[in-house]
DNA sequence: ATCGCAAACTAACAACTGTTAGTTTTTTTA
DNA sequence: TAAAAAAACTAACAGTTGTTAGTTTGCGAT
């Protein structure tokens, strides 16, 4: 992420250490001591604690929206849209793991923001869903139980920023090819 | 769950409420508002806050620990053991699913039982892996890297507390099998 | 009836919470 | 170098936090 300004570099100290202990358990005078200022000092950047998670979380909701859309836009085999959100996720993540981090647990603190994220989410998820139903209405999907599917991969995608900062070995183009032929293919012989 | 006794109505109670708003969101006064008493009264039953939640979480842990164990002491194939590693998962998170919420998203509020908490973690991230590269050894399993299979796996059976409880229609041994079908055999046609 | 006890209550504590007001220091601009 | 703007500071607020002390209530067993 970009700390150019002094805000930015709250917002992204604050989701590293929402990362860590979650963002009610962080107060604005631990925030303020990673800084090297004082809580007060915060105000001069910033509106709320609540503005800073609504800050964190709506931005990387809304890329996840741009970056559906975008696959739902190209031509392409469902098998290949899959493939292009495991890349968005992927992605998404190794560039902003703390951020993902409140994404995923700490949205239900998101007071009035809470309902717009919820719609997102709900329509990601619909897209999601859609593309699997598609791939399996054009037997490129075996006709498993859909819910099933959609879960065990949006699982699996959701939980990458738990994992991807401690395995920064593994580059972004080989994880995401790795996860696509484990998700898809599957892993018996 | 047994809500027996006072007290595991009121631990019971505490992890449906920490489900909803973590651990740090929740207030002895919720608690006891929820429960329809005054805070105060809930120490004639609980030493702690944190106590409550060491009960939740390492009650589940403990299970998960013995689970594992009885799965490795079985003869078997390295994929019957993934199958019954699923089945596991299914059959806690189906029995308790707030309270692998605690686990899932509360243990790093554990304090004193911290390091303990992540000991048994760790030895269950072991084992399971173990199983894995046995597999691929044993030529059951594709020889992918590891981390990705394990990672992958684990992610889905972790979030199942999310999943659970809205999609009631679908039985227990029905989504066991479900569930090792797409793990395993994968999606694709 | 009364004893014993579990389980509730009221009242209060010291510490901590997010945030504001007003002021001073530091940095940038002209 | 002086003015303007940015960013820090101190001090304090009103409300909330987990928890304790001491007391009262309701109920089954004697």
């Amino acid at each position: 992420m970009k700390p150019e300004t002094r805000k930015n570099e709250i917002i992204i100290k604050a989701a590293a250490l929402f990362k860590d202990k979650g963002y009610s358990a962080v107060t604005m005078r631990d925030l303020a001591t990673a800084l090297g200022i004082k809580a007060a000092s915060l105000y001069n950047h910033i509106d709320s604690k609540q503005a800073i998670l609504q800050d964190i979380i709506l931005s990387i909701a809304e890329e996840f929206t741009a970056g559906m859309e975008t696959i739902l836009q190209d031509e392409g085999s469902s098998i290949n849209r899959l493939n292009q959100i495991i890349q968005l996720h992927v992605t998404i993540a190794s560039r902003n793991a703390d951020g993902m981090a409140a994404l995923n647990t700490d949205w239900m603190h998101l007071e009035n923001k809470l309902d717009y994220y919820l719609s997102l989410r709900d329509t990601y998820e619909n897209n999601f869903r859609n593309i699997i139903i598609d791939g399996i209405e054009q037997g490129e999907i075996k006709d498993e139980n859909v819910e099933v599917i959609l879960f065990s991969m949006l699982s699996t995608l959701r939980s990458l920023y738990l994992w991807i900062p401690k395995k920064e070995d593994l580059n972004i183009d080989q994880l995401s090819d790795s996860l696509s032929a484990i998700l898809i293919s599957g892993i018996n012989t």
